[in-house]
DNA sequence: AATGAATGAGCCTTCATTCAT
DNA sequence: TATGAATGAAGGCTCATTCAT
């Protein structure tokens, strides 16, 4: 949708370069909201500073979302697919610990773009109350306990493994688990963490 | 604070029977608010409606507490003294498993007076914003943590075991990972949740 | 409803008191909202208009009615009951003319807290989009009707009379088109008025 | 205005041309608006939706008028021309009748593009606020009742006819009545209003 | 101690209007 | 000539908080 046919290039030249614009705000808004929600939360966020943020007036943003509760959700689904392209870096046992601690703490500053713990928490808090949410959250978290099973069943091959139902979930309780730590100890002493990781996580990735 | 000094008694022999009516109040509306916040959240909750809901004035409210972050951060410290409690009832292995699937599920409805993994969600993702509310849930989570480690030397009293700290990380990890799946999946399939922490459960409490 | 009974006086002996308030904060705020919408008309009247000239805060407003349509139903409503007041004055022959003429054009000043054609005219207007209002002013008109009926049928008491539906209708237009003219045409002359009116009634209201 | 000057001309030959296009480009927008200003009323109607139904930019509207009150003007210019000529069709007692029944209803649909009873009612209330349309609704009325003097002259030309001008007054009620009526009964009965304009209209036009 | 009416700042959103392209 | 993105001033409404009673 976003790719232009030639056709329409043809007929409609400006619609390419249109459809980049609206992609570029989008973008921009976006951005500027998840750093002023990671700041202030969903609902103590205001348009007013969000447009700010994103150095346009607060009229514009209207433009490309219809309410500020699309943009919350837009960014939900961003942090999901943040989530699950972390998740999707475990490939491989060796790393897990080492990854897991290297991305611990370096989120939720406002100063990256990515995966905020914060924004999550407040998220899975949201989905208690919004249907929309929940159903985007529900969605994400079977599809995500499919993906840790997959590559549990890979790590495995060939070999009789049971219960790779039970260790997902526990794997995926882990990862949620360090999410909130993370919020709440971002500067925990890493070498703790390492070792702890690396007491658990071979129990729960081989046969 | 809460203890009448014995000149005021003196002076204001009532005192103390004030003193018992002041705890009334504010555990009524503590108890209101939890209520509203469960249902609505921190900031969606309005005053009027905790104030409906303990049967009181608004007015009333503000005699007991100066400001509405005052309860919030009264429910908090709320749901960590109870969130300590639900921990301290794990006393011994065989238990463990069941009482915490158990647990799962029958909170977060709004029914229960108390712990609401919601809250809990909605509490670490404020204290990223509140210095007063990051302080509490820091001091909590190092007692936890303690809490934790001992209890494990007492599980394997007499046997020599390493890397308690490290272990006891990993089950507040494990704990925490389970409020944000009680959120998320209120409805799981118990069975599962049973397989999963009679598989892990062993192998962080046996040495 | 207003009136108090005894017993809720003994039991709730604030309740009429509460009441009486209520229904003068409503008058109030009605009272400043025709003085506005009068002035500016429905939508461009601000609800900051209408609590300033009824000298109380936007956000009070809100305790009396649910919206701003909620008020401007109210003041149709009201409107309505001035109407039907005005004609159920008309009840001989005589006086008719002479009444039409002497009301004409003392209101739509904004000082008469009482019919205002400008309104009316808003009303019929507003009544083709919005249901509400299509519904009220639908129920008014028959109502109306019937009235005028009634009254063409006890002035002829005794004698043969036909065509009496017709002849409301008529009439019925002939005060309408005199609330349009009220409002393009404030200051008439009298004397045409007084002709105009004493030419035509005699033929709509005898046998 | 329209007519090019001949120095225009001379100079700039394509002006006439240019011409031309200013008043489609205006018959384009007023077009759009007078179909949004039915449906949705002066003030509710919004410039970005008349560009839509205009099939043009929002920004290009303002090369034709200068705002949009210019162009709530001159709808109520063109609705009091489309009233005009309504009126002026009513050129011998026989069909009178016949013609205000059958034009009864076929408007205010936002299916034609003529007289729309819903904007008169709006134009003469807004006549109460704005002196400008209150001065072109003004020359208007007088200008129509003139019109509807002389028509009764003519019919009844060479009798004796004394109050001319109460009954065009009358008549002129009459017509603004039944606008309102159009209003609020669009589906009334027309056998109804047939039998009640034959009772009254010979009374009105006949010596 | 208790009420609940009242305040007013601030929120989300809309829209007439402008202007770079 | 034409576009439509951008502005920013209101507008309707909510709600934490205060205060007269």
């Amino acid at each position: 949708m976003q790719q232009t046919t030639e056709q329409e290039a043809i007929t409609r030249p400006v619609s390419g370069k249109a459809q980049i614009r609206v992609q570029t705000q989008r973008e921009r808004i976006l951005s500027a909201a998840q750093k002023c929600f990671i700041e202030d939360g969903f609902h103590a966020a205001s348009m007013a500073s969000i447009a700010a943020t994103a150095a346009m007036s607060p009229g514009l943003i209207y433009r490309y979302f219809n309410s500020k509760n699309e943009i919350i959700i837009a960014i939900i689904e961003r942090q999901l697919i943040c989530l699950r392209t972390e998740i999707a870096m475990l490939d491989d046992t060796v790393n897990l610990a080492e990854r897991l601690t290297t991305r611990y703490g370096n989120c939720g500053t406002g100063l990256t773009p990515g995966l905020s713990p914060a924004l999550v928490l407040e998220m899975s808090a949201e989905a208690t109350r919004d249907p929309d949410i929940a159903a985007a959250v529900a969605a994400f978290d079977s599809t995500l306990r499919t993906d840790i099973s997959s590559w549990l069943d890979r790590l495995n091959r060939g070999k009789i493994t049971t219960n790779t139902d039970s260790r997902a979930f526990i794997l995926q309780c882990l990862i949620d688990g360090l999410k909130v730590r993370q919020t709440r100890e971002p500067h925990i002493d890493r070498g703790l963490l390492r070792t702890a990781l690396n007491e658990i996580l071979p129990l729960l990735t081989r046969p």
